[in-house]
DNA sequence: ACCGGCGTTTGCATCGAGGCAAACGTACCC
DNA sequence: GGGTACGTTTGCCTCGATGCAAACGCCGGT
């Protein structure tokens, strides 16, 4: 590695006189100038960027914190950040947790420590408060979905009210035994909040959960759709309609179907929820609630660059807009 | 922040001593280890990873250069390069161009300087090897993809092979009039060599390529593999069977091949390539080329552990194992 | 000839931690 | 009791770059 030292040298002149003319600072004769830049181009000098993480006391590397990259919502959400980190100077470093406490914690650990992170945003699966309180980084913190961390800043969509909207709107179609995909009990926030909604929506509708319409369901992959879906069938007096709680679970969910031979949306209405991209290819096309993920990196993003700049402002709970999005799944 | 300083201080010993008990040194007195790590602990001190960074000349950072995130192929990709690289202590940095020339030569130039990053995986689709030699980080490369850039390690599948084999199986299935969707004039060596290796294939079974067999395609995205089919249908005397460079291509032409009131696979057979997770749900699943990504992040891994820990061998290219996974969407 | 002022350059200390080898202290042995 | 050996602790220097303020050189003005 090259360092200024090499370059002073070799250009006549002092190591700070180097760093002057690297950071286009101040002034400094032309003639000098041009003597340095020439010794940087022959020598091939690079500033080290971990020097000048060292002494600034930045890196410019936001931490984001996810359960996977698989799940078609984490990767564009994820791509949305990358480039709104981008857009501002920051490089998004992404950590795959797959909902594992034991690397939640780690990585808040490590991030934990001397600042590598300027910042983190965490979508955690398995961490509770305690978790994070006990291991806490200088650094800003932003909490995506809803593990509710009192204290920290907060990005997520309103899960109940959106569940609702999307079942209220199988019922506006005339469905009557609405059953919903997704259902867990270890109480994870958004399962409970999309829950609630659903369970919102029938009640306002008069409706009652079907036989067997609350299955406890083991992820949110395909394969957790389609595997309910089955049993829904198998159970005998299946639904007219279902609710899943991703749009994975959907897409699994319109497989099964397909290899029950039910007709989609005659025989059964599916709803999904992320609009990923699959939907929108799938056949049928999936109806999905559509959270605006954009907003929700650029929203981050901005809460991140105001701390970091040394405004203090109470933590808040920022709630990010979302529209249903009507295709053939469900008869649009 | 908490430094060393003030642990030293509040514990009555050196600074010295402190990094001697935090990094497990040597022999430390008992009372004096107890003495420190209640300081730590009182305090909250963390080491600084950019300090030790400096120090020791590595972040443990692995940059990971894509075009996108949302191509399952990559997400899938990026999961096995995460997953290796927290077995073996690194933390891996993604950085997403859309195969932007600008963006790619950026990321590479940051990444030249002053080894923020240990090593970098590339997955290039603009950057050619003048833009490489030019801007050469003192890290070690490792390329994936088509770009061949001399002097550096290089993992790939041979993708004309496994095109081969794919066209092939159609041939098998009694396929005749068989066309290809991906093809783009841009100098891709991936696309150059899936077609050549589709090429191949029909002239060993003697078959040419069908009328309007080779379109353009505008990208790899779902709604490129819609159009494209839609073209052929349109054309009429559509194929008999298609061959799409990735299930994105091919998910968008099962669609259009839906649209158009074709059976898949009687009326139309399809195979795609990179056996994404989305594949393997759709109706009909679909037959894809399934390239062995975690033999991928292994191997490119295992040559940036065996070059950091200074072993000096000649860059290679390693060729990774694929196999054809049939399913429904060409009678499996 | 001397002085103030400006533009330019430089030395020194600092960020936080690690390598090295010296210094310290105690205990043991002759 | 003195010397050695070992276990333990410590100072000092380095990593590469930046902030600060002093120092330098050169100019014109009186």
């Amino acid at each position: 590695m090259v360092t200024r030292r090499e370059v002073a040298a070799a250009a006549g002149v002092s190591v700070r006189t180097v760093s002057n003319v690297v950071n286009g600072f101040v002034h400094v004769a032309e003639p000098t100038r041009r003597r340095v830049l020439e010794a940087v181009e022959q020598l091939g000098y690079r500033p080290s960027e971990m020097a000048r993480s060292l002494k600034v006391g930045r890196t410019g590397l936001i931490g984001l914190m996810l359960p996977d990259l698989e799940t078609p919502y984490f990767a564009e959400l994820t791509r949305d950040f990358v480039e709104e980190g981008a857009a501002r100077g920051f490089t998004v470093v992404i950590d795959q947790t797959d909902g594992d406490l034991e690397r939640e914690t780690s990585l808040l650990a490590r991030a934990a420590r001397g600042g590598l992170f300027d910042a983190l945003v965490l979508s955690p699966i398995a961490l509770r408060a305690d978790d994070v309180t006990a291991r806490l980084p200088d650094s800003p913190l932003v909490f995506l979905g809803e593990t509710d961390v009192p204290g920290f800043d907060h990005v997520a969509i309103d899960n109940r009210e959106a569940a609702r909207v999307a079942v209220r709107h199988l019922v506006e179609r005339g469905h009557r035994r609405i059953a919903a995909i997704g259902w867990r009990d270890d109480g994870n926030g958004t399962v409970e909040l999309r829950t609630a909604g659903y369970l919102a929506a029938l009640e306002e509708a008069g409706l009652a959960v079907p036989a067997g319409g609350m299955p406890l369901t083991g992820g949110f992959g395909r394969r957790y759709g389609a595997a309910v879906l089955h049993s829904l069938v198998d159970g005998g007096d299946p639904p007219d309609a279902v609710f899943c709680f991703s749009d994975s679970l959907a897409l699994g969910a319109l497989r099964a179907a397909h290899d029950a031979g039910l007709r989609v949306p005659d025989d059964l209405a599916v709803v999904g929820f992320d609009d990923a991209e699959d939907g929108r290819y799938s056949v049928p096309s999936l109806t999905s609630v559509s959270p605006d993920k954009r907003w929700i990196a650029h929203t981050a993003f901005t809460r991140i660059a105001r701390r970091l700049a040394g405004e203090d402002m109470p933590p808040e709970t920022l709630v990010a807009p979302f529209r249903l999005v009507v295709r053939e799944s469900s008869g649009g």
